[in-house]
DNA sequence: ATTTTTGGTGAAGATTTTATGAAGATGCTG
DNA sequence: CAGCATCTTCATAAAATCTTCACCAAAAAT
């Protein structure tokens, strides 16, 4: 049975939404502000968030923001506000699966999440014993049983890193996700980063690359 | 560049649509009926269908149904009917890849767009016995169960190639197309890059030609 | 058969992108 | 405020890639 984060301040729209994953034999469970749901992505197995973005504590666009610098789970976002620019940004910039807007219904819902889970669970990457650890508490890196300090920047690209392995990130993404920054930073910056991350990395094993630099389009790491 | 086929009676709709397409530099084609617009499909290479369900001639399911009997582009439907009952039924029966209701504004249009493109790129159907694959995350294409590490330009050129197999693209069109450039650069490039390519491709597998050249035409991945 | 056109090849040069080391800016702590 | 760690910027070096070119080979046209 698959797993469905329901993240919406409105508990007749919650319940309506539960009711309708619930015909469909889907588990749900739901919350009512941000903080809540993100400390229980961070114990819990999920397959799909859906996710409103007027929350009451954070918006939920920061919410998209911590969810993406962790997991890759799908997340469809909810718009009640029939303002274009948000769902814009939401979906593009910070890899929104899906969204959908005012006039929804729990059916329009469920075929989203459906359509969502279909698309990735062809795309599930089988786990592997990666030589990297993280150690969120204590804001580490364990590499080869070793446990590396790192300054915060990074810290949180290279956990971002070992997230999502195999895969490229751009400067740019990197810069925004993890940072949340407009535009104002130079991506040479990024650029720096990886060079010190490069280089602690290396004084533990020096044997290969563990962060490969795909030309014109950023970093990946190698698992 | 990639090239959106909009399937939409309305004059004044096609119109917004397509210059929001322009703007964010997708090519576009506008047909204002089905028959038209399924024989447009059957010669030309399209990224993307927009489509309304409210055409004149056929229905626009009927359309959605027959372009699916044919090809797996991914399909988005545009709806003025407010009954959502279509919706569903478009999007799950028959294969729409996404739908946009009513109140839809060309930027919207867009990000749909967008996602879908992203989404379909990455999610690259298993092909029947193709000795080519691409993974769009690392910018790698595969070959015989090889991943290949090619240059940004190769890349482009090759993954093009393999996406639209067994058809001829002219180098103007791969100059254009890939690069988006005016016309400045010479075609002479694109001769290079292939030879590179054929290099490569030669390395693992030297047994036939890969990639043929269509005298005074350009050139064509053969399956 | 010869000429003309088109594509292939390898290498040089131009261009772009990334790496590197160091200096300056920022911010925190005591 | 000083001292320290971190982040950012910058200039320059190094590397990878892209483009162009001259020349050769193959195909088509005459």
């Amino acid at each position: 049975m698959q797993h469905i984060l329901i993240i919406e301040d409105d508990k007749t729209i919650a319940e309506n939404i539960a009711f309708a994953l619930e015909k469909d034999s889907f588990s749900w469970v739901w919350h009512d502000n941000g903080y809540d749901s993100l400390h229980y992505l961070d114990s819990n197995q999920v397959d799909l968030v859906l996710l409103d973005v007027g929350l009451p504590d954070i918006s939920g666009f920061d919410v998209l923001r911590k969810i993406r610098s962790k997991s890759n789970v799908p997340v469809v976002i909810i718009s009640a506000r029939d303002d274009e620019a948000d769902q814009v940004l939401g979906l593009e910039g910070l890899g929104a699966n899906g969204y959908i807007t005012k006039p929804f219904s729990p059916r329009v819902i469920v075929a989203h999440v459906r359509a969502q889970l279909r698309n990735s669970q062809s795309n599930a990457e089988p786990k592997s014993k990666s030589k990297f650890g993280i150690n969120e508490a204590m804001q580490r890196v364990i590499f080869h049983d070793k446990e590396l300090t790192l300054t915060p920047a990074e810290f949180k690209i290279l956990s971002h890193l070992v997230k999502n392995p195999n895969r490229v990130h751009t400067r740019e993404y990197l810069l925004k996700v993890i940072w949340d920054r407009p535009h104002g930073s130079d991506e040479k910056t990024i650029t720096t980063h990886i060079k010190s991350i490069r280089k602690r990395l290396n004084e533990i094993d020096s044997s290969c690359e563990h962060i490969e630099t795909i030309r014109g389009m950023g970093y990946s790491l190698i698992e």
